[in-house]
DNA sequence: ATTCTAAGTTCACTTTTTGAACTCAGTTTT
DNA sequence: AAAACTGAGTTCAAAAAGTGAACTTAGAAT
């Protein structure tokens, strides 16, 4: 009955079921230790089964079962190519809905450099013809930018 | 040797070994089906071990194997807290580390919006105090909004 | 005819996840 | 004071998923 030091708190519960968050319908999806690894290869352009394997040591099995996942959710498309003096093969690329993970990839890495590394970033990201170096933010509808801590997520009526 | 219809392609290779890669380090730790959930319970402010059994459905074990790597993370923490006439009791609660993941968040929520469901987005994002609607974005160092299409990823020296 | 390569399959084994039941300490109820 | 309740976990056996190594297959090169 008698107060102590220890905080109070206020008791909070999700604001949607899993079921019709959109965020938590991506876990499903993208929550897996290689989904994200996969799409980074994508990302940095890299088409081919083999080379994936070797950058990412991935189990073959495993890159197989994460590529099908990927064009199955159309993220990626598995597309014939054939390179001068080659015979065909299959490729993977990313679609639209894929290149729109941008966002998420890049704020990710953005994280990882800022609480995961020692010392400086490995890679930078860049405007391709600027070269002006580019971050992720949270703007408004009027294109100010907002610090993240403002932001509030509210039911839609 | 002949030529064919198939599109010929541009070999690449990724940029950093996955030892290296910001973004590989952050998919290690959440790249698993549940650590996006639990995170978004920690968004919406949710503290306590069985209110996030209930909201999510999640396991008991996988929930506490979960939250513990969160915490050895220092991604969350876990504080004792007492409310008016209860015992104490232990939260879980985002460390700065944590909120930092907010862009990151928000970016797969808007992903999810635009790709995953049908019909209006069940949440919105807004600035608390002016009750602005609030977006993810690429921006330049001058605070310019930049299509993400434009970003290219460069080694860094 | 044999060898090579890209892109998978298959297999046996280990690790992880899962749901259900159990624990345990402090609180309220009887 | 004894019994029941609650939050926050452990423990357990079964099911699912991940793993490394070896095998397959079709076309191209030797």
């Amino acid at each position: 009955m008698s107060n102590t030091d220890k905080p109070t708190s206020v008791r909070r519960r999700a604001l949607v079921s899993k079921e019709e968050c959109p965020m938590a319908l991506a876990s499903q999806i993208l929550g897996d230790k290689w989904m994200l690894l996969v799409l980074r290869e994508a990302f940095y352009g890299v088409q081919r089964y083999d080379d994936m394997l070797q950058d990412l040591k991935i189990p073959r099995a495993t890159l197989t079962h994460r590529l099908n996942t990927l064009v199955e959710q159309k993220i990626m498309v598995k597309q014939p190519y054939q390179d001068a003096g080659d015979r065909a093969r299959f490729g993977y690329q990313l679609t639209a809905m894929g290149h729109d993970l941008a966002l998420t990839f890049l704020a990710l890495t953005q994280w990882g450099e800022k609480h995961l590394i020692n010392g400086r970033a490995p890679v930078a990201v860049v405007n391709r013809t600027t070269g002006e170096e580019l971050r992720v933010a949270l703007v408004s509808t009027s294109d100010e930018i907002t610090d993240p801590m403002l932001a509030r997520l509210v039911k839609q009526s």
